[in-house]
DNA sequence: GTTGCAAGTCACCAGTCGGTGACAATATCT
DNA sequence: AGATATTGTCACCGACTGGTGACTTGCAAC
């Protein structure tokens, strides 16, 4: 071994990143991380105060919140403000669910065993948020009536318990579903839930709408 | 102790469902249970056969997702379409937030270690929600154009969420807010919500639009 | 009453958890 | 080179976990 603080602390959080992806912030113990990082769990508690410590450390230097970009410079080439929601609500939900971490740190928002890592997810959550809904008021025109933070809000939570479940439905698929039924995680569930996205972005964005 | 297997098998169950809509699910152990049911836990693996068999009971015989009642008679008193799905859906809202056991089982559905509950409340909810819309559809003429089902399912996943953020965020409100920031846990940030839920109803379920 | 079976209790197992003190090894500075 | 402070290792602690076998208590049928 190297006797390098900062390489060890560096695999440790990093270490803390894979084990939290992989099976959950309740899943993670001093015992199990010191030994994925290999080296003593001693060594945890000196450099981060304890288990809580890493998890705020995770928080600090990793994004557990996607951050989406308004796409460059077409500001007005025909792209509608309705259009560009959806489109930016798609893409977060999109590397939403590609990130396990970032899936994790947001159940860990939910679970009763809150850690260091909740509050971190809710500020990148509202900062990127903000930052969206600040550019496309530069490049659209928002109509005074409607409500864009409530709005983004609102399809960004539906789409994240979108994702959230069906991260955790993995080909266990329950079988009886009626017709009538509507499943997300389904190619053709999810095609409807894109639908009606665009639906109600267009409903209520479109200037000619009351 | 009165030796009355029913008795006891229903004390379990209770005190299970009490312990979960404390603690959550991760926090529910046999000892712990035992304890607090005043059983031995021996007759938890001798009646259910362990922890999972509890859960399992506990879904089977349970309310794990509000039923809401689609309120009768009224069928064209003036109530819309549309605001008959936005107070279905904040009634489903508000007695999600109350239930301990419910938001718990509903957050169980997104943990990593799944249990015997979350299949329960998944089917619940369909249910629930099947029933809604089949109810609506015979008191209220629904546009052909307007995919009912999916505009339930992600108003009201988009509700849960809020639901379940709002039950770990007691007190500790996070300051340094912009004034732009939306906190659904604010009486401010919440009628923001309430608008928006119903300006999409509105927009999308009104007949004369589109 | 006496017998038999179910209900409930107790003691214990092996394993894991978080956490700590004493110690060895290495790097750094004089 | 030597002295010192830091980095890493090891062994151990007490507490708790899920789980099981051997036991005692009580109800109910005979």
């Amino acid at each position: 071994m190297t006797r390098d603080r900062f390489a060890t602390r560096a695999a440790i959080i990093e270490s803390a990143a894979s084990l939290v992806a992989a099976g959950g912030i309740p899943h993670l113990g001093v015992n199990s991380l010191a030994d994925a990082a290999g080296c003593d769990k001693v060594l945890i508690y000196r450099y981060f105060g304890g288990l809580d410590g890493v998890l705020a450390a995770l928080g600090a230097e990793r994004v557990l919140w996607p951050a989406v970009e308004v796409p460059p410079e077409n500001d007005d080439s025909g792209v509608s403000l309705a259009e560009a929601v959806q489109s930016l609500l798609l893409e977060e939900w999109a590397a939403l669910s590609a990130g396990a971490l970032m899936l994790q740190s947001a159940v860990s928002e939910l679970e009763s065993s809150r850690s260091s890592l909740s509050p971190a997810t809710a500020q990148q959550r509202d900062e990127q948020h903000a930052r969206m809904i600040a550019t496309l008021k530069t490049r659209h025109r928002v109509p005074p009536y409607v409500d864009l933070p409530a709005l983004v809000e609102l399809l960004s939570s539906a789409l994240t318990l979108f994702a959230l479940r069906a991260s955790q439905t993995h080909g266990d698929r329950r079988e009886g579903s009626p017709a009538q039924h509507l499943d997300p995680a389904t190619p053709a569930g999810w095609r409807r839930i894109e639908k009606m996205l665009g639906a109600i972005t267009r409903a209520l964005l479109h200037a000619e709408h009351q």
